[in-house]
DNA sequence: TTGTAAGCGTTATCAG
DNA sequence: CTGATAACGCTTACAA
């Protein structure tokens, strides 16, 4: 396949020449430029990216590390990220890692390796610790608070956020409520858990572990609720869902067992994805494409001033009342 | 930063030495490989993987073209190529198109600057000669069936999956019914139409264009299907809808204006997500995670046996009969 | 079993 | 404005 030597030659020019028309610099005679282009075009020349990886040293292309592709968050997260790498020539690289060190670990290395030139994490199970120690490497973005770090990160103030939603069921005369957590050892989690009890204290309501649901992901974990609720001598009247599919399920199990929303259980939902509108449900939007596109931006002015410091940044969630409480 | 020429001399041996012990060659004494291990270990000595790719023309990364990330179809599809593409070593570039041509061009234009080894396309609105141009460059596998082709694919039959449904809806008394479209110019969309009029005919029922919707992708869609059935003279009285969230739309919107399922309408979905299991929707399972895993298999054989021919794969499809009809 | 040396296809440097 | 030529960091004949 033909490289830029051969079209240096029938072109009657320098490799030099060629690589300047290639990469639209200045000081190259129109004459020459013409000739060129008009060889590339002849040969159907195709540059080969990975030559220019290796004398650059950038890729054009972030790693994504997510726990899961097929869920409604990371979705929404990874679009953001998409929209706008690609009108800034950037690629994505995905990589599933169900929450496994080893898995994440492989994304890091891929930095070390060259293979990218930045990092975004959605979510992750590695401690900062390590993260921070790939830093040298190049820049890494976390969509989760981790405090004041080598890397930089984006969120929204998960326990005021939780905090809002308390308030509007406390407003509503609420003074039991439950929570599910998609995984008990997430900073969010811990976050909002926090929030949680310090609102229990205000109420003087004794704090009950079995109305914190762990391991709530996807629609059918919301439905299941209703069937823990069962087996409980006291329910809660309210719950905060951490995303709105779970909280789907949840209405609508409800619905199928006769229990009024938000009469006798009321729901706030988080993520403000589609469903929500549609079912009427109270969400807490957490700016998912926004933060998404966002990080992709912090890390794109990293990767071209590489001695700029870390950015935290936080977004405004929104509480957007419906029909659910 | 540390490269293999500065291990070799550290650990006393050649490059080549060092290379074979990287890549895990024969032919290397154990002191050897021991001392230029040890020396990698110390230098923290990272492989960059441009310089790899350069030389070896392999990238060991396939790209994805799809119109939109965050949608439940195409991410169950990622979601079963990425898992066989992680255990392979092989990684994602995702790539959003939104189905505009120029976008599409660029996933083929990587393949053709050797940025990926493959490509594996989940929808597109390229003509497919212009894809089989792309072939010499490398292989490409379509998630859809395209005909005899110099590109791979694999699919579902989806004028008998159509079928089957509309088949199903008849033995319940059914004779009018309408379905929805993602686009209207799909090839997936052609089979069923072709499917939709066949049955017709058969059942001696006039084609009536307002029954068919266009434009259904997310459940927001779904529930504005009610809406446009107010505007009409005749309604059908089933409803076979492409994907899941779409079907759940128009459940949950016929739920909340009174028109009982499948009583007076009767739904079949598509994809059996997670959320038709919920609500016991009637759906035919188009095996979508299976189908990207195969997928990458079939495009992993190809990378790695270049001369073998463009492979066509069939996936059963599956009727699962719930409560909506 | 090991080392030498020739690439891979670009861009960057520097002299003209 | 243009062209030699030196990197970039690795793999892989080929020779020893």
């Amino acid at each position: 396949m033909a490289n830029i030597k051969e079209i240096a030659r029938l072109a009657g020019v320098s490799v030099s020449t060629v690589s300047r028309v290639l990469n639209d610099h200045p000081y190259v005679s129109a004459e020459k430029r013409a000739r060129v282009l008009e060889t590339v075009e002849q040969l159907k020349y195709a540059r080969n990216m990975n030559a220019v990886h290796l004398i650059t040293g950038k890729t054009r292309s972030i790693a994504i590390m997510l726990p899961y592709i097929n869920h409604a968050y990371f979705s929404r997260l990874t679009e953001g990220i998409g929209g706008e790498a690609l009108a800034n020539h950037y690629r994505l690289v995905l990589y599933q890692t169900a929450y496994k060190t080893s898995m994440e670990r492989e994304v890091l290395e891929m930095l070390r390796n060259r293979e990218v030139d930045g990092i975004i994490i959605l979510s992750m199970s590695t401690p900062v610790a390590v993260i921070e120690e790939y830093c040298r490497y190049g820049p890494i973005l976390c969509c989760q608070d981790a405090g004041e770090r080598a890397f930089s990160s984006i969120y929204i103030d998960h326990a005021r956020a939780f905090r809002a939603g308390m308030d509007c069921l406390i407003n509503k005369g609420h003074r039991h409520f439950g929570f599910t957590v998609g995984r008990m050892d997430s900073p969010s989690t811990k976050s909002r858990l926090e929030a949680y009890k310090k609102v229990l204290k205000e109420l003087n309501e004794p704090f009950r572990e079995e109305w914190i649901m762990d391991g709530c992901l996807d629609i059918e974990d919301g439905a299941s609720i209703m069937q823990r609720f069962q087996n409980m001598p006291e329910r809660p009247t309210a719950m905060m869902v951490t995303g709105d599919q779970v909280a789907a399920g949840l209405l609508w199990e409800a619905g199928k067992r006769g229990v009024s929303v938000p009469g006798q259980l009321a729901i706030i939902g988080f993520d403000n994805q589609p469903v929500s509108k549609l079912l009427g449900l109270t969400t807490i939007d957490n700016r998912l494409f926004e933060m998404g596109a966002e990080a992709f931006r912090i890390l794109y002015r990293q990767i071209r001033e590489p001695d700029s410091g870390p950015v935290r940044k936080e977004l405004a969630f929104r509480l957007i009342e419906r029909s659910s409480v």
